[in-house]
DNA sequence: GATTGAAAGAATGTCAGACAATCCTGTTGA
DNA sequence: TCAACAGGATTGTCTGACATTCTTTCAATC
């Protein structure tokens, strides 16, 4: 048995580290919606040659976390609140799918590690750790849609998360909503975990619903 | 009144150009799937330079149209039937629903030209020319998508057109479904156009469902 | 004869530098 | 005050290069 599964999995390139770091950056809110970003000082920033940036730059586009105007360059959209309305009732379509088919397919193993998921977001809900809540709460996630049996489902939903990581972070800072993220959360556990696929639908529907209405109160609150 | 309209409207850069070349080669079948793509051997037909051709591989790598190993370089995945079923599952959910939406909510105009749309793809099954109707097949569902309301729901389910586009060029080879698909595209249409919802949302489900058993039938008799 | 090992060749990942086309901005002139 | 214009800044694109990583071929060994 050789105990480095993980090392070789995926050779981290340039281009896939520059992906990521901006990804964070633009999550943690580093860069402003609407701002620019100038290709030279992102190299400098990174440490990277323009023609590897560019890459990166031409993935986070297909992930619409950014956008290029050609001879004007890429900058960070401003989400407003009738994308982030159109991001949560696609959200609802494809979560509310996705727990349904979790509850009648999710094999015990899978379900080990979503229950740790859960305890992780508690965790992480309890320290106040937003950048924490959102990972955990994404990685809640991730492990229903990969078992969903759908994997063009999943495939879907990340090509989202990007963005729903982006209104949970500023929206978990609300008063109490991380707790009633959690609890809403064990809601759709516990119907995925006695196999209850109709239980599962409706948990998961109200908790993006739930997800949205605090969204909304937040994008209120700035406005 | 200037006559431009449509000149000026986006630059069309190299990469742009590069990315619909390679996709267009794929839908046709010039690379077949599971053949690797050799960049030097791209730069030399496509007459571009290699970080450009990098740059729209990216974009075709976020469309799901290659895939992209590190240090292997770009292939074109061969899709197996349990994916084909995958697409048409979320196909269903999103198209039916935007089906749904759109006929509460179409302008008249808009309506206008979704009827065009159906005549054209109705004058390219006449004349069996495969490479038409996949475009006036993806052109009629484009406007129903557009006019749904919901720009998420739209931008998804463009992520999903390339190979939605590329099952349908090869179902609808098969004897008779252009025409039966026309017939299911009128049916939504006619829904559509009567504001029907419940009626629009049952014609798509049937559409997707039919040509999600053309292509098991297509996929099975090349196995 | 089959399997292992190594070396040559090919392809990718990444960088540096360059130049034209385009956009933005501040200044000048009417 | 407004419009035209230069200048700088930025992007789009190319060429060329090199280290790293496959892939494949060929030889040596069991």
């Amino acid at each position: 048995m050789s105990l480095d599964l993980n090392l070789r999995v995926s050779p981290r390139t340039v281009q896939q580290a520059t992906v990521d770091k901006l990804r964070m950056a633009i999550f943690s809110g580093l860069f402003q919606p609407g701002s620019r970003l100038v290709e030279s000082q992102l190299c400098a920033q990174l440490g990277v040659s323009r023609p590897s940036l560019r890459e990166a730059l031409r993935s986070l586009q297909a992930e619409r976390l950014i956008e290029m105007v050609p001879n004007r360059g890429p900058s960070v959209p401003a989400l407003s609140w009738e994308e982030a309305k159109a991001i949560y009732e696609v959200r609802e379509l494809l979560e509310v799918e996705a727990a349904g088919r979790c509850a009648a397919t999710i094999p015990p193993a899978q379900l080990h590690e979503l229950r740790k998921a859960l305890a992780a977001f508690e965790e992480a809900a309890s320290r106040q750790d937003s950048m924490a809540q959102v990972t955990t709460a994404a990685d809640f996630y991730s492990i229903i849609l990969a078992n969903c049996g759908n994997p063009v489902l999943e495939e879907v939903h990340r090509g989202l998360l990007a963005r729903i990581s982006f209104f949970r972070g500023r929206s978990m800072a609300l008063q109490g909503r991380a707790h009633g993220s959690f609890l809403e959360m064990q809601a759709i556990y516990d119907a995925i975990a006695a196999g209850d696929e109709k239980a599962a639908r409706k948990a998961s529907r109200k908790h993006v619903l739930k997800a949205r209405a605090a969204a909304k109160k937040f994008m209120d609150g700035m406005a």
